[in-house]
DNA sequence: CGACTACTTGGCAGTGACTGCCAAACTGCT
DNA sequence: AGCAGTTTGGCAGTCACTGCCAAGTAGTCG
């Protein structure tokens, strides 16, 4: 399992690598439907990897858990969000730089449908929240000394204040995809992020 | 299963409620001690099981889950900070309220260095902080309508402000209390919620 | 006191996610 | 073609958790 050495015209340079992208497609694809069908808890690896046509052991091998079945390369989305907020103006405030990053993000998703499909079993399965909770959390500490920086905390002593920003940006983002769900995918999602911010901000 | 009929003098009436509390209180007990000593994910039921006397199968009509032999009644906790939030006075902003519902739940552990090492383990391990997270946001939920009167939304169209706040407190919490065990347990949580609100409603 | 009921317990088998291990199949390079 | 490195599938095993059933124990009523 290398590296992929990606090519700029975008096609794989190996036939592994190309298996590789197609078998991980193949699978993502059965995974959100079968999950979207049936719900994720009644949803087997056992039957996942039957309709893909892997093994249970070769799916294990792609994915490390049943969560990361769902939501695709998340690893992807918190690099994304981490190099925007990064290539924000120094000038520009924390809380300016964080919400490039988000909306970064949330314009990565392939489509609206497919966004609100993703966000609905999220909120609404309690197994796929937890562990999808406990990422982002780790995803957040790994942020902290980006957004230390922008704010000019003093080393020494712990300071909880950058935790403190990242945590709230993403509790209104929680706060507005739920409302988003809830209200079946109407209105943008960014507006009801900002709408959440002002209530926190004031 | 029935209810237990506790009495106002705090015994439980029957022989069985008294045998319920005490096996309750030693598999607590047993599962603290040995999470500490040696980890969450290392330790297994069936070794909690058979240092507390009892059978897995027992356990698990106690407690439904493993992540439930940490923090103890949190059902108990739960019903503070709601009740503390609705005995607030009306013209108390959602803020206050919230904080006051925040502080009594702090004031309810054991001591201060049982709180310092449950807040360690759950911090620290991320199987049971994705449990955890997901419980909490389960409350939030609860919480909602408490906090909806309390800002006075319209009923009409979905609003994501309350959901906001109530996310942004326990952001905020958490923020709190990492920090806190970073830093072995010194200074009050509480100033450091405060520290960490200050920071994020400017 | 004895019987009858209600509740609790323990064991057992089973499910489902996930891992380590090993042999077989396959790709890429010479 | 032939070797080396990579990927795959199957198998057995671990662990959390559940349903089921038989046996034990507490409470109650005659």
């Amino acid at each position: 399992m290398k590296q992929a050495p990606e090519t700029a015209t975008g096609t794989p340079a190996t036939l592994w690598d190309r298996t590789r992208q197609m078998a991980s497609q193949e699978i993502l694809d059965t995974a959100l439907r079968l999950f979207t069908e049936q719900g994720y808890d009644e949803t087997t690896i056992a039957q996942i990897a039957r309709e893909a046509g892997v093994s249970q052991r070769t799916l294990f091998r792609y994915f490390g858990a049943k969560e990361d079945l769902l939501g695709g390369d998340q690893d992807r989305f918190w690099q994304v969000l981490a190099d925007t907020v990064g290539a924000q103006p120094a000038d520009a405030g924390v809380w300016e730089a964080l919400r490039a990053g988000v909306a970064a993000v949330l314009a990565l998703h392939d489509s609206r449908a497919q966004a609100l499909e993703r966000f609905r079993l999220l909120h609404n399965t309690a197994s796929l929240r937890a562990g999808w909770l406990e990422k982002r959390l780790r995803f957040q500490e790994g942020l902290l000394p980006l957004v230390e920086a922008r704010m000019g905390v003093a080393a020494g002593r712990p300071d909880p204040r950058a935790r403190a920003v990242i945590a709230t940006v993403f509790a209104c983002l929680d706060a507005a995809s739920m409302t988003w769900v809830d209200n079946g995918g109407k209105g943008d999602l960014m507006d009801l992020y900002d709408e959440c911010l002002a209530a926190v901000r004031g």
